[in-house]
DNA sequence: ATTATCTATAGATCTATAGATAATGC
DNA sequence: ATTATCTATAGATCTATAGATAATGC
C-alpha cells in the first residue's frame, strides 16, 4: 500500500481534489478559466493553484489549449449521450415531452459541476481552429433543440422564430450561477424546462409531461451507473 | 476648409469609419474585442487595424482598460435612458406592455450596432474592479426587467422563478449575430419581446400591445433626435 | 528503469512611457 | 505654440523546452 507514488516529491501538499495530478490540474484550470477567462489565466497561475511548478503541467498536457480541450469534453457530451435514451423511450415521447426532458437534463448538467464549465462556450477565444470539434458538438445539440422545438410550434401555431429560444433559455443557466447552491437552485432546470414549453405556446406544463421527464432522466442515470460499473 | 488636421501625418490612410481618431480606435477595438476577446486583443493589433502606431493609442486613452470602458458606455445606457419614457407614457402602460416595449427596444439596441458590443458583458475579464460601474448599470437594468416581470406573473399565476427569464431571453440576442443582416434579423427583437410575454403566461401577444410598444419606441426616437439636434 | 517532479531559461510577446518630429494655427 | 503622430525601448510578463533530481518498482 504505497502512500507515495513514483517520481520526485512535490514541494507542497495537495491543494485540489482529484485522485490523479491530471484531475487536480483540471480542477484548478476549471476554476480559473471560468472566473478569469482563458487568456487571463497563465499556466503559472494554474500550477500555483495546484501546488506544483509551472513546467510540471507539461508532463500531462502538451499545450495550454489541451487543458481547455479536456475541460470542454466534460460539458456537451453527457447531454449528447443522453439523447438516444430519449429517442428510444417506450412508449415514444411527444415532441413536447422530448424537449422538456432534454432541457431538464441539460440544465441539470450545466448547474451541477464544481465550476461553471458551460460558460466556457461563451468565451470568444473558443472560436480557434483547434477547438472546432467542440463547436460542432455544441451545434449538433443546438440543432437537436431546434428540431424538437419546430415540431412543437407546428402544433401550437406560435411563430417559427420562437424555435430558437428553448436552446437559448437553457444556455442562459450559465449566467445564473449567482443563485446560491440550495433547493432554489436545484429547481431552476425544471423551471427553465417548463418555460421552454410556454415560450413555444404550451400554456401550462401538463403534470404528465413532468412525470415522464423525470422517468427518462432516472432511467438514463440507472443505465449510466450500470455502464460505469461494467467499465471498472 | 482644412482637409488635413494639426499634427504629424499618419503613415497610412484612414481604414476605419469615424470623424475623429478616437472613433476610429473604438471601431477597431469593438471589432477585435468582440471577435477575439479582450485579453487576446493586443494594443498593437488595434493600432494596426486603425492604421497608426501602437504608441499613438495612448494619446487618446490612458490605458487599454479605458478603451473597453468607452465601448461599454455605448451599450446599456441607451436602454436605461429609455426607461423614463416608458414610465411617463400617457395613458400609463400595463406591466405587460411595459415589458414588451422594453424588450423590443433593448433587443433592437443589441442587434443594430456595427459590432456585437452586448457580448462584451459576457467576458469574464469584465469582473475587474475598474469596470464595476458598468456591472451596476447592467444590474439596474436586470432588476427593472425583474420588477416588470414579477408584476406580470402575479397576474398570470405562472411560477415566480420565470420572472428572471425575460432579461435572459433578450440577453441571448447577443448569441444570435450569426443570423445574417436582413429583414429576418430585424424582426428578432419583436419575436423575443413576444416570447417574453409567453414565458410569463400571456399566451398570445395582444395586437394592441404591439401597437403601443411601437408607439413608445417611436416617441422616444423623436425625442432623442430632437435632443441630438439641440445639442449640436 | 521509470516516473513525476524540479530548476533554469530561451524567445516571444505585451503595455506603457520618453522624447523626437512634422503638420497646423496664431 | 499646439497638436497628433512617430521611433525606440524598458520592464514585465508568458509559453514551452532542456535537462537535472529524487522518489518508486523490478
Amino acid at each position: 500500500m504505497p502512500l507515495a507514488r513514483a517520481g520526485r516529491p512535490r514541494h507542497h501538499d495537495q491543494k485540489r481534489p482529484g485522485s490523479t495530478a491530471r484531475d487536480e490540474i483540471l480542477d484548478a484550470a476549471g476554476e480559473l478559466f471560468t472566473t478569469l477567462g482563458y487568456a487571463r489565466t497563465s499556466t503559472r497561475s494554474i500550477a500555483e493553484s495546484v501546488g506544483i511548478r509551472q513546467a510540471s503541467l507539461y508532463h500531462y498536457f502538451k499545450t495550454k489549449d489541451d487543458i481547455l480541450c479536456a475541460l470542454l469534453g466534460q460539458t456537451v457530451s453527457p447531454t449528447l449521450a443522453f439523447i438516444p435514451t430519449l429517442l428510444d423511450a417506450e412508449p415514444a415521447l411527444t415532441a413536447a415531452e422530448h424537449l422538456h426532458a432534454l432541457a431538464a437534463f441539460d440544465g441539470g448538467q450545466l448547474l451541477t459541476g464544481r465550476w461553471n464549465l458551460g460558460a466556457l462556450y461563451l468565451l470568444p477565444e473558443l472560436r480557434d481552429a483547434h477547438l472546432e470539434p467542440f463547436w460542432s458538438d455544441r451545434e449538433r445539440l443546438r440543432l437537436h433543440y431546434l428540431a424538437s422545438s419546430r415540431a412543437v410550434v407546428d402544433q401550437t401555431g406560435v411563430h417559427e422564430a420562437a424555435a430558437d429560444l428553448p436552446f437559448r433559455l437553457v444556455e442562459s443557466l450559465v449566467n445564473m450561477w449567482s443563485v446560491p447552491p440550495g433547493p432554489e437552485r436545484l429547481e431552476l432546470p425544471m423551471h427553465v424546462a417548463d418555460a421552454c414549453l410556454r415560450v413555444l405556446g404550451i400554456p401550462d406544463p401538463d403534470p404528465a409531461v413532468r412525470r415522464r421527464t423525470g422517468a427518462a432522466t432516472d432511467r438514463y442515470a440507472r443505465v449510466e451507473s450500470g455502464e460505469a460499473t461494467l467499465l471498472r
